[in-house]
DNA sequence: GATTTAGAGCGAAACGTTTCGCGACAGACG
DNA sequence: CGTCTGTCGCGAAACGTTTCGCTCTAAATC
């Protein structure tokens, strides 16, 4: 491998020079043609952990989330890693399959890989070690959610908002008993698309009946067997809110099973899935987070502070959510 | 930060000693326990840059994929990330979007970040970066299709087989005007799972019609719209065989939105979509990809490679596929 | 024509590791 | 007691950059 000294040989320049011109100086127009040349005839390129040592800075950011495997999620991943790209840095990614043990491993493995900057979508979150990297200076982006007893900047959602307006829907349609199918209490989201979904009951004065609202893990399995609670009860719902992609999925799922048509027995309106919302027949009404723009703005945000730029510490970004209109609310009233 | 002097100030010891403790090296039980004391007391993680610059090892591997958005091909990457992580290597995860362009200038940044192993999914696979690469002894592991005119590790599927059987219970059921939804002719895995569709016909004496073979891209667009051109030929098929995880999608798109029900109108099998076919309704008779073992076999390959053994180069796994049995196919016999 | 000023290049000292060859020492052996 | 062997630690030289403060030159200013 060519490095900086084969080049100022071969130019007849020095180190420093070479260096400064690598790092966007001024140096005479003959110069900058010889240094070229020599770059392109010795195949050199800079040795970025050498530049990394002297600079400690790695051009790295960390990206810390629950699961690789999940669409919405690696959506707004994409998104993030080619805008940072674009600004020169990589990103590291690693998953934590919802697996708060795996998330404190990793969050330390990425703390250790000495990276510039995190973006992190939290489970538990791990306030020390988020603590630990901040006064290091290196920024931290939340996603999704904020973490308990940490100051930091995040990019959520409005979820309560887009819970109110979900169950608004159904109640304007005529419906007195919607179930609710939603993630854990004291899970920041979980607890937000629930008051949302209660505010609506009282904007319509109307009350919740507690029987309706099923709490689980944010996962398939969940949405499946909570909906087939809900539905197999005495007094059963005739419209359903499934409150995250995956128990969205399984709300489904156990539907399916159940035989339930959409939305003759039952109306419905799902969370993030979009593959699934749209190649359902009929298309599911969903709430759809706008991915692009988590991805970008948490790009942003993270590639200001890293310049150094702590203007509106903490920033916390509440996005609007995406209403996809499909036909799976039946209107009571007509 | 802490440095390796720090420790070796706090200990009294040199840091050769320091330096040979920490990459496993044998030091007297007294010395070990005044160095752990000292790492822990002072906070001191070594300093990878500077490592790496010594060692010329970054302990990191480069993944390049055409979409991170694509559940399929995540999943194999996050076995991949999980192995590598254990033996102690980050993983720089790219994704081209399905762009030639951007494809190459990816491979062209990870190859500028000193990386120590590379895994691909190529599109078309710049034969030429990837052999500049293993020049320098940076190995190369091949995912899903080979690269024309490149030796090369690789771990593929047996597409052939997969699409032979798939034909072959649509024949054996009684099809005989089967629609085949493929990708580009010149594409490995479109042109073997071609090869299989056909083979099969053979299998049973028979010709397949070549109006029933529709090729287009490898994404829902084309699965969509090659479907409603088959469906709405002269002479339509009775099944249909979509032959990747984006088609498949596109496919069951078209068939809703044309009103068409599987498989009392038209039997179905699809291609690794698997959250696709199990909510589906009936669930969609399927093949699937082994994600996980893809992953597995990748990593330990790579992790061989990068450990310097070159037993069986180039080594080409060819994984067997797995058959999700669904209610999709309609048996025309009884 | 003397003095200032700006631009460009240079030398050398870091950054935090690893590693090579060597020396010190202790115990085993004849 | 002298020699050999094996273990453990040490000093110093790298690895490839960046950066600080300096010098030199030539143009600009008075």
């Amino acid at each position: 491998m060519a490095t900086i000294k084969d080049v100022a040989r071969k130019t007849g320049l020095s180190l420093a020079t070479i260096s400064k011109y690598l790092n966007g100086g001024h140096v005479l127009e003959e110069n900058r043609q010889a240094i070229e040349a020599a770059i392109n005839n010795l195949g050199y390129s800079v040795n970025r952990m050498a530049r990394g040592l002297k600079t400690s800075r790695s051009m790295t950011v960390g990206v810390l989330i629950p699961d690789l495997e999940n669409a919405f999620i690696t959506s707004i991943v994409s998104n993030l890693e080619n805008i940072l790209l674009q600004a020169g840095y990589s990103t590291l990614i690693c998953d934590y399959k919802h697996n708060p043990v795996i998330e404190h491993e990793k969050l330390a493995f990425l703390a250790a890989r000495s990276i510039d900057g995190l973006v992190m979508m939290p489970l538990n979150g791990c306030p020390d070690d988020l603590r630990t990297l901040q006064m290091r200076h290196v920024p931290v982006v939340l996603l999704d959610r904020p973490v308990r007893g940490l100051t930091c900047d995040a990019v959520l959602v409005k979820n309560r908002q887009a819970a109110f307006g979900a169950a608004d829907l159904l109640l304007t349609a005529g419906h007195r008993r919607i179930g609710f199918i939603g993630g854990p209490t004291g899970i920041y989201t979980a607890d937000e698309r629930l008051e949302g979904y209660l505010a609506a009951h009282q904007a319509h004065d109307l009350t919740a009946d507690r029987q309706l609202i099923r709490q689980g893990q944010y996962d398939a399995e969940s949405g499946y067997q909570l909906t087939v609670e809900l539905l197999s009860a005495a007094d059963p719902p005739t419209a359903l809110f499934a409150t995250n992609n995956e128990m969205t999925f399984g709300a489904v799922l156990a539907m399916h099973t159940l035989g339930i048509h959409i939305p003759e027995d039952l109306s419905v309106i799902g969370f993030d899935n979009q593959m699934l919302a749209t190649v359902h027949q009929p298309v599911l009404s969903t709430v759809l987070q706008p991915l692009r723009q988590i991805g970008e703005t948490a790009a942003e945000l993270l590639l200001r502070r890293m310049r150094g730029c702590l203007d509106d510490y903490p920033a916390v970004h509440q996005l609007d959510t995406i209403w996809l209109p499909g036909a799976s609310v039946k209107n009571l009233q007509s």
